[in-house]
Parts: structure tokens; C-alpha cells; sequence
DNA sequence: TAGATTGTTAATCGATTAACAATC
DNA sequence: TAGATTGTTAATCGATTAACAATC
């Protein structure tokens, strides 16, 4: 391990265990920097500078084998130690995650969700249960959290952020689309902001009457 | 406009745009490369450079106009000319998407959705009709559509972005967490993973025990 | 062993920051 | 006018790419 290593980095990092997941899935057992080179647009050397800021996983005059490699990103970003997450509203976002996102494959265990619709509390969705929203501070108390999803209109995010920074929820996870402009101390947030990616995608699209390729895909 | 703005730019611009709509709703008439500085964490200097890829919106001696230079920021990447982007795939995530978000906000006008369930075929949601998925295809020959929006289950995610660009669609907003390896053209490809952005926050979390703030947010 | 491919150092490139003359 | 702030050029910094010795 370098010295501080570079937001870039970091962002790849979730690319490479993606692909890595996708080979080892086929089948894969062997690769290197210039395979993966290829099969992901970066370059080979790029590829070994940036899996050297963790440590030497490959083999010189072998290159990589693919669950090594696999283990030793997820073990870089973490993802053998589960933390725990709580979803805040259940609405069509917040049960389109529940029901579909692994958050378990990426680390986290999912141990509650809130909302206000009486007709959800007490309910359960993919085995999680729907606590009233006006018992999230309370639940703090009484249950580690390590990360809050919000799923929640606009308009309550800013309540929500600071009631799980002040009840110890370390990390946020933002799809509100608004920025939280709240001081929430050392808790991280990560914002997903679907009108920054849907607009540059827009600013692509309109570029060109039928021209070149300017994009190609992007992380997140 | 200088000759190629980089990508980095481009993406920083939905940004702008973002917090000058608040400003603008906050009833803040003017501005500055340092106001705007203080507000999101950019150096002066990185704004005025931003800025200026597109052309002098500011006004020596006096800044910004909030309102003119969120027209100009809009006008860079397109939004007053709309687009047309239908959903593929009505279930949590494309309701979502359908109820919540603004598509038209960001000049998109949404024409349609698509699902293969029956008791949703034929209804509507938020105003926009749900079809049947199977007739896809035909719609693209008889609709221009700009843009589709894949929130349909990973395992036909490749078809539909494959009926989608062989019909005409110029951009995809991919929603489905797989890289489509399918030759696509010139289509653009704007991936949203979330994986990607639920990793790097843990890889954050874990990283201190309590340490300081190594990240502050991010765009998307 | 010879060939391949890493890990790592050095060179290049691009992006960010600083500085300042132009000008409102 | 004097003060403020841009637009833009120059300097710095960091990230990417190239090169190659180490070594499996």
C-alpha cells in the first residue's frame, strides 16, 4: 500500500471486481494486464499501476489469476466486513433496492426499512421489515448502522441526514437528487445524482447529428 | 468554444446547473467564480476555466447573472432541445423513474414504457402508457425514440439494447448494473452502477476507524 | 532455459491552480 | 474613477503512459 491512494483509483476499483466477477463466471481462470486491457478500454499499464496501490497480486511472466485478483479487489475495498444499512422510504425506489440490489454481494447486510404509509409498517419486503419512520432516531439507539439509504421525497432528506449522522449512521447513500447541505460532521456521503449522468448522456446525444463516438459507458 | 471539452468538464456542468436552480430558486440574482466557489467546493480559478469552454457568460467587474448563466450552462448541454426516451421494464425501479423523476427537467419528453405484464399493458403510469413489450420493435419503425431507458431484469438487457439501437435509439441510460458487450454502434452507452457507487462509499467507511473526511460527496 | 509478464521508475500528458492584464 | 471580477496565459501538480529490469 502506497501512501494515499487516489479517489480515480478507488472509483475503478468497483470496475475491475465487476469484470473480474463476469470472468471468473465464464469460466476464466487466467489473465493479465493486457487481456484485461483489452477486454475493459484502459491500458495495460494503468491496469498494474492501479492494482500495485494495493499490493502485488500477480505473478510475473503468469499475470493474474482471476479468483486471486477477484478476492484481493473485494478484499481492498472492504467487502468481507459487512456493514450494516437501513433503507428510509419504502416507496417505488426504496423497494426497487430492496428487492433487487445484492447489497450482500457488495458487503452490506440490510437489517430495516422505514416509512410512514401505516399500510406498509409492520410489513416485511425480501425479508426485511418496514418500521414507522418516526422510529428511526429511536432505532439508533438501539442498533448499529452503519449506512442510510435514502429513498425518501426531497423535501424530508435533509431531516433524515442529520438524524442518522447524529445517531451514529457513518455513511450515506443519497438518491435523493438533492444536495444535503446540512454539517453532518465525519459522516460520508456518496450522492447518486441520476440527472448529472442522464444529462451528460443528453449532451452526447445531441453533440452530434450522427457523428463519432465521444462516450463509452462510464463508472456508476 | 475551444476545440474538444474534456469529459471531466462535461461532467461538472449538470453540477452547475443543479446548484444554480437552487440559487435561482433562493432568489439569488447574481454571483461569482468565488461565490460559486464557496458553494461547491471548486476553486474559483476551476470555474472561470469551466465556464469559459463555452463561452464568456460573466461579466467583469460584476460576475454572473445566476439566472443567464444557468440558461447559458442549460443551453451547453442541450435541455431546451427535448428528446424523446421511453422506459423498458414498468416494475419498481422503472415506476420510479416514471412517478418521480423530472424527466422533463432535463429535455427528455417520456413517450411510452414497456412491460410483459399483462395487467400492466394497456394502463398508465404518471400519464405515460405502459405497452407491451413484444411489440418494441415495431414501435421503434413507427416512433422516433432518442434515448431507452433499460430498467427490465439483467438477463434481457442485451436484447432490448439490441432491438433498441438496431431501431434507431441513439442513447441507452442503463440501469440494469450489467456492461452490455454487444457491439452497439454509435449508440451511446450511459451506465448507472450502483454497485459501483455503494462500493466506493463502503471502501470509505471501512477504511477509518474514525478517522477524517477523505470523501465529500460526488456527481451521479 | 527462453518467453512472458509483472512491478516500478521515468517521461509525457492533461487537468488544476495561480497570476494578472483586460475591462466592466 | 476605483474596485471588482472576469477571461486567459503561464506554472504547477497529478495522473496516465511508456519503458525496462526483475523474475516467475
Amino acid at each position: 500500500m502506497k501512501y494515499r491512494i487516489s479517489a480515480n483509483v478507488i472509483r475503478r476499483l468497483p470496475r475491475y471486481l465487476r469484470r473480474l466477477t463476469g470472468m471468473e463466471k465464464a469460466g476464466i481462470v487466467r489473465t493479465s494486464s493486457a487481456d484485461l486491457s483489452r477486454r475493459m478500454g484502459l491500458t495495460a499499464s494503468q491496469i498494474r499501476q492501479d492494482l500495485n496501490c494495493f499490493g502485488g497480486f500477480g505473478q510475473q511472466g503468469y499475470g493474474y489469476r482471476v479468483s486471486d485478483l477477484k478476492a484481493s479487489i473485494a478484499e481492498a475495498l472492504g467487502v468481507p466486513e459487512t456493514l450494516t444499512a437501513v433503507v428510509i422510504g419504502a416507496g417505488n425506489l426504496g423497494r426497487a433496492l430492496l428487492a433487487n440490489f445484492r447489497f450482500s454481494d457488495y458487503g452490506f447486510a440490510l437489517t430495516a426499512a422505514f416509512d410512514t404509509d401505516p399500510a406498509l409498517v409492520g410489513t416485511e419486503i425480501s425479508g426485511v421489515p418496514i418500521l414507522d419512520s418516526a422510529r428511526f432516531g429511536e432505532y439508533l439507539k438501539e442498533h448499529r448502522v452503519d449506512v442510510a439509504v435514502l429513498t425518501l421525497p426531497k423535501k424530508f432528506a435533509r431531516d433524515a441526514a442529520m438524524t442518522a449522522s447524529a445517531g451514529g449512521v457513518r455513511g450515506i447513500w443519497n438518491f435523493t437528487g438533492i444536495d444535503i447541505d446540512a454539517d453532518l460532521g465525519d459522516t460520508v456521503m456518496e450522492n447518486v445524482h441520476l440527472s448529472d449522468s442522464l444529462l451528460t448522456l443528453g449532451y452526447y446525444l445531441r453533440g452530434r447529428t450522427d457523428s463519432g463516438s465521444p462516450a463509452r459507458g462510464n463508472g456508476i
